[in-house]
DNA sequence: ATGGCTACGATCCGTAGA
């Protein structure tokens, strides 16, 4: 079982790399975030003959989510129950035995300002959903963009970033509180290389210079962080012409045993 | 030097992203 998650920022500008990228890595599941469009402009027919069936929250210009699967997806929430909010930010589905929740949490602008209140509101109302999420579903996994680089070591110049948005320690206390419910950062249970990030600004170079944040992530409940194998970032729809900023993250798990 | 790209929906700039 191959799981997925990527921002795309903008499906209708991204669908073909999204294409290319599901052909060349076959993912069983994939969440997908800033669609920036509402059905009908989902393309939803041309992932079909592509061998992906989709459930989907979508909105006009902002935002939008969506989960592809190649099996059926059942049992679809979207939003966060109980939390009143206009935009479209998670969808959750059951693909494969697995709850998948697809989230593309707030960027919060900068800190202090009406957007930062209210990405701090928002991870306290995911928390609560997590929280109970967790209880009902032993295979429980979380993906998408959180708009949070964890540690020192998810940032490319840490020094620069301090107390920034996206680093600063109450979003990174939100985030901490989210792996406290028993969510492992996939990314961690392995060996990994230094500077893996998953997103670059698309000024100054940021890519060439590998200038990034790691702040697109995969979070496993215990039983799913037994079974996985791998935890890696593709960059390479990054090099493509007019990518998007943020690159896949990937998770592979054994199935059959548990 | 606080800029710099990109997408969108409105025009020929403003908002938002991170």
């Amino acid at each position: 079982m191959r799981l997925a998650s990527w921002n795309v920022n903008s499906i209708k500008v991204r669908l073909p790399q999204l294409l290319e990228w599901l052909a060349a890595a076959r993912p069983d599941a994939l969440c997908l975030q800033e669609l920036k469009t509402e059905e009908p402009g989902y393309p939803r027919a041309a992932l079909e003959a592509a061998g992906y069936v989709s459930v989907v929250n979508g909105q006009k210009t902002y935002n939008g989510v969506a989960i592809l699967s190649r099996s059926p997806a059942t049992d679809v929430v979207a939003n966060i129950p109980g939390f009143a909010d206009e935009q479209r930010r998670v969808i959750a589905a059951t693909v494969s035995g697995i709850r998948v929740i697809c989230v593309y949490c707030p960027n919060g602008q900068a800190v202090g300002s009406d957007k930062y209140a209210y990405k701090l509101r928002w991870f306290a109302a995911l928390k609560e959903y997590l929280s109970a999420e967790i209880r009902n579903h032993d295979r429980l996994a979380v993906a998408g963009d959180f708009n949070v680089a964890p540690e020192d070591r998810d940032v490319h110049d840490p020094k620069a970033w301090e107390g920034q948005v996206h680093v600063s320690e109450p979003e990174r206390a939100a985030w901490r509180a989210l792996v406290a419910l028993g969510l492992q950062d996939s990314f961690r249970l392995f060996e990994q290389p230094e500077k893996i990030f998953s997103w670059w600004d698309y000024r100054m170079l940021g890519f060439r210079r590998n200038a990034g944040l790691r702040i697109d992530h995969l979070l496993l409940s215990a039983a799913l962080a037994r079974d996985c194998t791998a935890s890696t970032v593709d960059k390479a729809p990054r090099k493509l012409e007019r990518p998007s900023d943020h690159a896949p993250v990937v998770v592979d798990l054994k199935t059959g045993i548990s």
